[in-house]
DNA sequence: TGCCAATGTTGCGCCAGCGCAATTTTCGCA
DNA sequence: TGCGAAAATTGCGCTGGCGCAACATTGGCA
């Protein structure tokens, strides 16, 4: 088993409340587990038998209904919870989660669960924060999904992954992790076919950069005023 | 302060795992409070200075954008945690809370909250659980909106309301509290319009009884059908 | 009991965005 | 270095369901 430094979760919020040894004791029962891009680190319906903190790199979650129709669920960044589905009483994983690009957890059995949450009550306290903060995130993109047009819909996504894993370069912000038109389709509720349209009509407004499973944010604020509603610039007819 | 009998809330879930002097206990810090039909309990926005539990009735979580898009987020049933946005580290209340019929809620303090789970660790697996199932339904919705057509979304809806909150009557399966058809489009991210031509067609073909604020399901069977994507009866014509 | 506001119904026209398809570009890998 | 598969682009036609509008119905309340 790989021993994992206490230095490197330390100042993670679900560490924070705890003395170094109680650290040290939570972080035993952990192994740390390496996931190369492509790979996943549990399935949709499989057994819930671990959970997970993901220490380095980026996560794809995605669900996909008995008729086959897939959505991208959320991405999990560096320093998140997930795979807590014995905490929500579930025995098995709603989704699955994919490692966007090579990625390092760490997993604890999902049977210690009810034993860790006892000793470590801050424990809980992640989980419920971890939890709701989702539970806000989902029940922000069911109004967006309801009450917005499609190409507010995209600008939000994309504000959304730059905020959560976006990496400042020239041009602007680069979201952190390859992601195909395909993913932003399956965030947003529409085809791969009008995702790749907009990008492209932002990129000739020079709001966005494109590329192959690239995407950089060129005009944050320009794109703010798309997602508030405002009208696109060249993408509309003016007023006759 | 209204005291409230331990026999009313003892088989909860939330309850389950206490002994009675402690269900006292817990019960001693919460106050009963009535709300009639249409009143608040909470408003999106305000302060979140208490959590509940309803012992009675139906409440309407509904949420609104800046732009004065409304949703609606779920209902509440009696037996049901809500109002726990100090658990998720919140600070003011996410959506507002609405009582569909005359209802009766707990009410705890929220300052409360984080001296009690530590007293009642079950308290926080309630939560936990209860954030977490909510989580699972805005997820299941929104790979509805995303993916399904309005008239499955619908009937998915309708289903799940009278899975929580059916009453069986002559006819069928009656939601158990008034709903309008701005309701059902507000849950299903459609128009008024639509969901009345649709509840229209249903009633023509027997499946559905409607009425002002008052939905029966006459055919659960067909319209789980529906629900998967089978074809209507007579809302599609033949193939050529 | 009668009025009024809330709720529900329905016809009509339009358009955002989907479905389909053909083509191009790019990267991973042998 | 070259090949094959994955990803992306773009044109075209169609349609589900929205927006508008006019009207009907119903229940609560004075």
């Amino acid at each position: 088993m790989a021993s994992v430094d206490r230095s490197l979760v330390a100042n993670l919020p679900m560490f924070a409340g705890l003395a170094p040894a109680e650290q040290d004791e939570l972080l035993q029962e952990a192994r740390s587990i390496r996931y190369p891009k492509g790979s996943a680190v549990f399935d949709q319906g499989t057994e819930a038998d671990r959970f997970y903190l993901l220490l380095h790199g980026h996560l794809r979650v995605e669900k996909i209904t008995p008729q086959g129709q897939q959505s991208v669920v959320r991405y999990v960044s560096a320093g998140e919870l997930f795979g807590v589905a014995q905490a929500m009483n579930l025995t098995h994983y709603p989704a699955t989660a994919v490692a966007a690009v090579d990625s390092i957890a760490l997993a604890w059995p999902s049977s210690s669960w009810n034993r860790l949450i006892v000793k470590f009550p801050s424990l809980a306290s992640s989980a419920l924060q971890t939890v709701g903060s989702r539970l806000q995130d989902t029940q922000a993109r069911v109004m967006e999904i309801s009450n917005e047009q499609v190409e507010q819909r995209v600008a939000h996504a994309l504000l959304r992954l730059a905020k959560q894993a976006g990496r400042k370069v020239d041009a602007g912000v680069e979201i952190d992790f390859p992601i195909s038109r395909q993913d932003v389709a399956e965030m947003t509720g529409t085809t791969l076919h009008t995702v790749s349209r907009i990008l492209s009509a932002w990129e000739q407004q020079g709001l966005v950069e494109g590329g192959r499973q690239r995407i950089v944010l060129r005009d944050a604020h320009r794109l703010l005023g798309l997602a508030e509603g405002e009208e696109a610039a060249q993408t509309r007819k003016p007023a006759p």
